[in-house]
DNA sequence: ACGGAAACGTTATGATATAACAAATCATTT
DNA sequence: AAATGATTTGTTATATCATAACGTTTCCGT
């Protein structure tokens, strides 16, 4: 699917960003682009998150592209977020996929959206702890 | 755990719910009950969230009453929210609890809070899609 | 070139959440 | 009972996150 130039934009700063951005911080650094309201940014990360190229993270409320090259969200993903450094790891994992299968299948629940987000510390900022 | 009058106030009022209410919900409910303004309900829903005798719902930006008794958010808890009816099904389970230890194990992750909100369709709610 | 769909620009506003500080209440020690 | 320190409360103001609405422009298949 093409992108537009804004989406692109978006796309890009999210990319190139050490740590999740809100929707003010991407705002705020496109500004010199050209964007001048929030729902230039909103646009695009509704287009970005739909087509799974940019997760939202619901713990944080701010944005983070695509850990895989190209995630049509078959699986859903989970988020290891380090409060320390901000960084995301965004993994999936089996036996918490079938977990979910598990819960699902047993209430009768027809999943549309997983939220799977863990906050904590990451080995790295655990280690300088000291 | 002694709670305050404002306290027990949002409690009863979130264990009256039928679906979750958001804080400004809360607070127009309670307004006839003395409450004038967001912080009084949001120091509260703090107190309460940290007791874990209510949760927040971070893909709704909402909260709940605890759907156990006493729940020291020992194990982390899986939310069903259907989308059509509003309800919250709270629930433990062992796969999931066992797939979330997997993977922080696997990461050296060490986990302070874990957010798995599943969003969909009910059991009945299915039912009446005919 | 035409016409409909999608994207865009802009303004305004809604919804969610917290900072800051003074006043009141509570619990404990004296 | 008075003194004291910690917690809770009341209140105002403001920060932060998100979308409605509407007119204009751009894109793209016919």
């Amino acid at each position: 699917m093409k992108l537009t130039e804004k989406q692109t934009q978006v796309l890009d700063a999210l990319q190139s960003a050490a740590a999740p951005m809100s929707a003010y911080e991407l705002l705020d650094e496109l500004r010199e682009d050209g964007f001048r309201a929030p729902p230039q940014v909103y646009r695009a990360l509704t287009k970005l998150t739909e087509t799974g190229q940019v997760h939202r993270l619901e713990s944080l409320n701010a944005f983070i592209a695509c850990g895989h090259s190209h995630c049509h969200q078959q699986t859903p993903s989970v988020f290891l977020i380090c409060q320390h450094c901000k960084q995301v790891d965004e993994l999936q994992n089996d036996s918490l996929r079938q977990g979910l299968a598990e819960v699902t299948q047993h209430q009768s629940f027809t999943l549309t959206q997983a939220v799977i987000e863990l906050t904590g510390t990451c080995e790295q900022c655990e280690q300088e702890l000291d």
